[in-house]
DNA sequence: CATCCAACCTACCTACTAATAGGTTATTTA
DNA sequence: TAAATAACCTATTAGTAGGTAGGTTGGATG
């Protein structure tokens, strides 16, 4: 059985990848994990703990998803049509990267969450790059720039197309558009 | 000298782009307009009106801005040069794209506005469809699938890279990714 | 048994939200 | 000049936001 806390972080990943950071509110976690709004508070008593907490665990959860799709056998053109699925899966929930979510309201964000998010981010366009620097070797991925570079671009592409299909086109929308992208890649 | 109800659009939108449809408040607005929060509700009685009205404008303006680029002299690749440099241009003063920013928060927004939002975008990538009519014409833009799905590409990743960028990397990470994805389209 | 502590509660606070009611002012029109 | 109208105001509403104070419960430890 879950623990409560950890019952408090699932419900705020989901509503902010729904419906964003500033529309979730401690009145809906409470709602949806059946707590009252101060037991909330005891586990994280300012909204940018919680936010700061989830920031880190994601980092965790997907730093290891990621990877291991990075670290498979595939080719690397084959391991960004992976990626790109999963972005795929969780618009099909109507759900967005919860990096992609918190980015979009940075502005409203504390220092410090800015920091983590920051951190995040880097992260994972670390993880990306090795497919970029596989592609480069195996002649399969052609681009300018460095891979790092290239991680970042494919990684914000994934972010933008998951945003943009969920207002207009679906799930249908985003696997061409990953077509013409990893397509122009792999040229 | 601009009208009132005009500043209060003009207002509106620099705070949707700068911290979200949610975190942007009548009061805000009423702070930056110098004037009180039931006149606005005056000449939008509600938040929606406000906002379905910010969403056509922004589809009139943007539309003859991408349109001069769209359909200047220009080689494909330079004008999608051009049209990435608007989205540059925003996120140097930490605005995103007002299409972008309202479809983070699409999950919150009425039934009317998400018709117009997707409207929007449906006729921002049917302008940036010309570009790649012209590339593959000229032999100078090479992608799979049709010139719209390649232009829905395009712009959601323009879209997502003002997103992550504004986090992490800022203006310059931006041009790197935007030299990635358009030098692989035009290999 | 006593006390300690985490978990959770009720009840409340201040600040802010969108929105409304109703009055004042100034400009335009008949 | 009189009526109508648009623009703006003050004052207030009901609801929600994040956050706090202080009490209850129940299990673990001395």
């Amino acid at each position: 059985m879950k623990n409560t806390r950890t019952k408090i972080l699932d419900a705020a990943q989901e509503l902010i990848q729904r419906v964003g950071i500033n529309a979730m509110s401690y009145k809906h976690i409470s709602d949806t994990v059946g707590i009252r709004k101060a037991s909330i508070h005891h586990h994280f008593p300012k909204k940018e703990n919680l936010v700061d907490e989830l920031l880190e665990r994601c980092q965790i959860s997907y730093g290891v998803y990621y990877s291991d799709i990075v670290n498979g056998s595939d080719s690397a053109p084959e391991k960004l049509r992976k990626l790109a699925t999963v972005f795929a899966n969780g618009l099909s929930n109507q759900k967005l990267c919860l990096v992609g979510s918190i980015s979009t309201d940075s502005n409203t964000l504390q220092d410090h969450s800015c920091k983590i998010l920051e951190q995040s981010i880097h992260n994972t366009v670390t993880i990306f790059s090795t497919v970029f620097v596989q592609g480069k070797e195996e002649h399969a991925l052609v681009f300018n720039e460095t891979a790092e570079d290239a991680a970042f671009a494919f990684f914000s592409f994934l972010v933008g197309t998951q945003i943009v299909a969920r207002s207009c086109g679906g799930v249908e929308a985003f696997h061409k558009a990953a077509e013409v992208i990893i397509g122009a890649l792999e040229k």
